[in-house]
DNA sequence: TCTCCTCGAGATCT
DNA sequence: CTCGAGGAGA
């Protein structure tokens, strides 16, 4: 089920599929000084079945925490048992509360234009959206941080990216109570452990994306080993690979190559000596099932060139030990 | 070189 | 959702 939202019209629609949300945020990696960590508990994971069940948010300047504001919200029905175990939340508790209608005004005036920071913060951020269209016409476009996300560049070798896992890892004291005030507190403190930690260790995030981001060449990968069978058909002969393989990854198939003597390329040219073919079916750009790669090596073969284009698997068989 | 695209795999929230 | 692998085009 989704829902969408015209902002000229102010008109909501409901329908089957996925949900757009193009006027959400935007997710953003940044260490900042003025934020609101906010978190909710609801009746289940799904925005479109389920419903608020608590609401919490503290507004954060400068480390110190400036305001806050927490409530319970009434869905309309009883919560089931598995959501009472899990959070102590009761249909008693939950009787005198206002409902979401009467808590989102005040709430929405709350959070401002400031900056939103939860874990996994897509869940809190796609049932809160949904809510502002239903009950208040109009989108929740605050741009937001997500601490597991963040968490996941600062902490990659961490076991999963819980909030439980990172407060163990950072020594927080306190687990996750599936209270929102309390799993907002320790969002909070998530954060700020983790500007500390960029601060103190050097780490610009962006620049750890931009690292990332430059492009992988096989042409970098030299050889682990120095003795070379001076017979096999790829020693000292230039290999190029074009899609994707089936049975392990270009990187491990280069380095294989080049501790056979093979020497590894990134396009075809009148040098290139093999064109391993992998799987093109999944590239929806190729209209005749070929790659620039390969209609290049086509056309060097036709004029002469000592080229030869090898499926994966005579390739496996090349590369396999005798 | 750089930007933009598609696809599949994997993870977290209540 | 986000990320990584891979391709295309400027």
């Amino acid at each position: 089920m989704y829902i969408s939202f015209d902002p000229q019209t102010g008109k909501i629609e409901f329908g089957t599929g996925r949900s757009t949300r193009e006027f959400k945020g935007k997710s953003l990696l940044n260490f900042i000084d003025e934020y609101i960590v906010f978190d909710l508990e609801t009746t289940g994971l799904d925005p479109s079945y389920d419903d608020i069940i608590e609401i919490a948010a503290i507004h954060i300047k400068s480390g110190s925490v400036i305001a806050e504001y927490q409530s319970l919200i009434n869905p309309g029905y009883e919560i089931d048992e598995f959501i009472t175990n899990l959070t102590g939340i009761t249909n008693e508790m939950l009787y005198d509360a206002p409902g979401i209608q009467d808590i989102l005004p005040s709430f929405i005036d709350f959070l401002g234009d400031h900056i939103l920071i939860a874990h996994n913060a897509n869940f809190d951020i796609n049932f809160l959206y949904d809510n502002c269209i239903v009950h208040l016409g109009k989108p929740l476009s605050n741009d937001f941080v997500d601490t597991m996300r963040l968490g996941r560049w600062l902490f990659k070798d961490l076991p999963n990216h819980k909030l439980d896992t990172m407060l163990e890892h950072f020594k927080i004291c306190g687990c996750v109570e599936h209270r929102a005030h309390t799993d907002a507190l320790n969002v909070y403190r998530c954060y700020e452990y983790m500007k500390k930690y960029a601060t103190e260790n050097g780490i610009d995030i962006k620049e750890l994306i931009k690292k990332k981001k430059t492009h992988f060449k096989v042409s970098n990968i030299t050889a682990t080993v120095y003795n070379f069978d001076e017979s096999h058909p790829f020693y000292q002969k230039v290999v190029v690979f074009t899609g994707a393989l089936e049975k392990m990854v270009r990187r491990e198939a280069a380095q294989i190559v080049a501790n056979l003597g093979g020497i590894c390329a990134d396009t075809v040219t009148k040098n290139t000596n093999y064109l391993v073919l992998g799987n093109l079916d999944y590239c929806k750009t190729i209209r005749d099932g070929k790659s620039t790669k390969l209609k290049k090596a086509e056309q060097l073969k036709l004029a002469g060139a000592d080229i030869e284009i090898i499926s994966e698997n005579v390739f496996l068989d090349m590369i396999a030990e005798r």
